[in-house]
DNA sequence: TTGCGTTTCCAAAACGTTTTCGGGTATATT
DNA sequence: AATATACCCGAAAACGTTTTGGAAACGCAA
């Protein structure tokens, strides 16, 4: 069947502590011992058992990415923090799990347990919202964390995310420099972490660049098409001299143009859009989308490099922010 | 530490082998030692582990999900299916582990190995091309796997795919009904299987419902926007009274959009254009793309369901098509 | 009483590794 | 010559489960 390690050994004609310590690189075996193991190793096909290892190691070196919700929107968003993480922590030598909320919750355990049962050495979290009945759990379990998008510190859990303040003003700015003096601000969903910081460098940046800040030009869209739609909607029906909006995601922002045509505004002479996120509609949609662009894969592997900081030196958690980044296209 | 099945063994006043037995509905533990095994074992928080299970049991509850290439395009098909394979087979006890042909290929060791070092009960391939080397190592090997969008059927070898040929029909017919009468194809890479598979329900189509078939009308985009619109640009340029064309991927079908706009075609009076995979920005994109839809993650669902009654009930593997679905929109 | 079948339980082996502790040689030091 | 010092190597325990092969207790029939 499977060839073991004490086969190596019977082949070699040494014990199975010469054969561990020979592959594992240990100090005391004899050069010439070391060379004619490794050789009857690569002889049988020999690939030690990452179970038995884990086993006795009590570490898998397995992380788990747990997913709140796998189905619902943020695809692209996924998707690349996914790749990103699965890339780094390839190169670290860690495997991969996916988990997801909704199984554990079925089974009726916290995700720490369904993750301790598997021998996970750590999670990455993603797509979880500050309301999730998970975050108390995150914060508080021992079991080593990064979360993504949500700013959740503490002893073993970090976070990173994209700087959603400076995003928020590079928009502002953006708009700004393009003449915009009157903009208003589609918000995402009120409860969601990013959509607070988005805010918070929104009404900033229009303090710095334009004066006066108006609370009443910052309307609520859900992050969704149809949400942006109806929330320009009703921005341009409180305050028909605006001239510039921002939208904290490009789905909102791609209704915000959906709604332009069909009220005959032009873009951006009329009325100037940026959205957020970069999605790949972004470019595609006409006019294109300019928009500020998350660093998506760049977040993943970000994460899975704190993450192995922490389990490897044991590194405290931290929280980071990655830079986003301004791509001008042609809706401002 | 962790709390083990002695710890329970102990707190019960039982053997080991009595609390295992209890915990996992073996016939012969008392009805009143059970339920006092299960009381204890909840009062501890006690979780099995899965490793030293896998390590006995000599099989992991584990499948892996190998992707060629994460990053190359593919994004929405890729993250569909995953979702839809992570979904049913976590539905039947089983983790899903992420493995990159590319990290297999970095060890140099074949991906059979790579996985059987991990102990995984199967794979699910995806994202793979006729091409690439590893199909033999598929073929070839005794892991069960199911491989996604390419037909590959032996002993242990099992393939889920959309019904391509039937796809390609479709849109043939659909073209026809609007009126065309002089249909051409861009397809995509020449060496993908699901090119050749669309090319033949196109050859098909046409022949049973326009009568004669030029084949100086099919032309190859690669898959990608700007192939698409160089595509389509060669096809009108061989046959200018081409009034009708179906193209392989919605991302050529966009680049086939764009060109027209810029040679001044109306779409779809000059010229109805559908596309395939019914990606994200199909319904976005202006005017709305025409395409038949892949059922993405429910190729996903048959691939885990095909690979579980591989794994549980020892069933053969078989070739299963699934219907793709038109979705007419604006342009055509 | 003996023999036998059931039921309920347990000790121990097994799965494939790593690691601790110590044993043996050869070489260097006194 | 005796002793210390490296240097190699191996036996066995451990990791946390499942499963095999009995064993004890019991009831029942002979």
């Amino acid at each position: 069947m499977r060839v073991t390690i004490r086969d190596v050994a019977r082949a070699a004609g040494v014990s199975v502590t010469t054969v561990s310590r020979a592959l594992n690189g240990a100090a005391d075996v004899g050069e010439e011992t070391r060379q004619r193991v490794i050789e009857v190793a690569k002889q049988l096909n020999y690939r030690p058992s990452h179970v038995a290892r884990s086993l006795v190691l009590r570490k898998s070196q397995n992380i788990g990415l747990l997913v709140s919700d796998f189905r619902k929107g943020g695809h692209h968003f996924l998707y690349d923090v996914l790749v990103g993480v699965h890339d780094t922590l390839a190169e670290y030598g860690y495997d991969v799990t996916l988990v997801s909320t909704d199984t554990a919750r079925q089974q009726l355990i916290g995700y720490v347990d369904f993750c301790r049962a598997r021998g996970l050495d750590g999670v990455i979290v993603m797509g979880i919202r500050l309301d999730d009945p998970y975050v108390e759990e995150v914060v508080e379990s021992t079991l080593p964390s990064v979360v993504i998008d949500l700013p959740l510190l503490s002893r073993h859990c970090g976070y990173v995310m994209t700087d959603n303040v400076n995003g928020a003003r590079y928009a502002v700015r953006h708009l700004v420099s393009r003449g915009c003096r009157r903009i208003g601000f589609v918000n995402g969903a009120a409860h969601a972490a990013v959509s607070r910081e988005r805010l918070r460098g929104f009404e900033e940046a229009v303090r710095q660049y334009v004066g006066e800040f108006d609370e009443r030009l910052v309307v609520y869209g859900d992050f969704t098409l149809e949400g942006g739609q109806r929330a320009l909607a009703e921005l341009l029906a409180r305050a028909p001299d605006v001239d510039g909006v921002f939208f904290a995601s490009d789905l909102m922002a791609i209704g915000g143009i959906q709604h332009c045509k069909a009220a005959g505004l032009r873009i951006p002479d009329d009325l100037a859009l940026v959205g957020f996120d970069d999605i790949d509609l972004a470019r595609f949609v006409t006019p294109a989308l300019t928009t500020v662009a998350q660093p998506r894969y760049e977040m993943g592997c970000e994460a899975a490099r704190m993450l192995v900081n922490m389990l490897q030196k044991g590194e405290m958690p931290s929280g980071t922010l990655l830079p986003p980044q301004l791509v001008v296209r042609e809706t401002a």
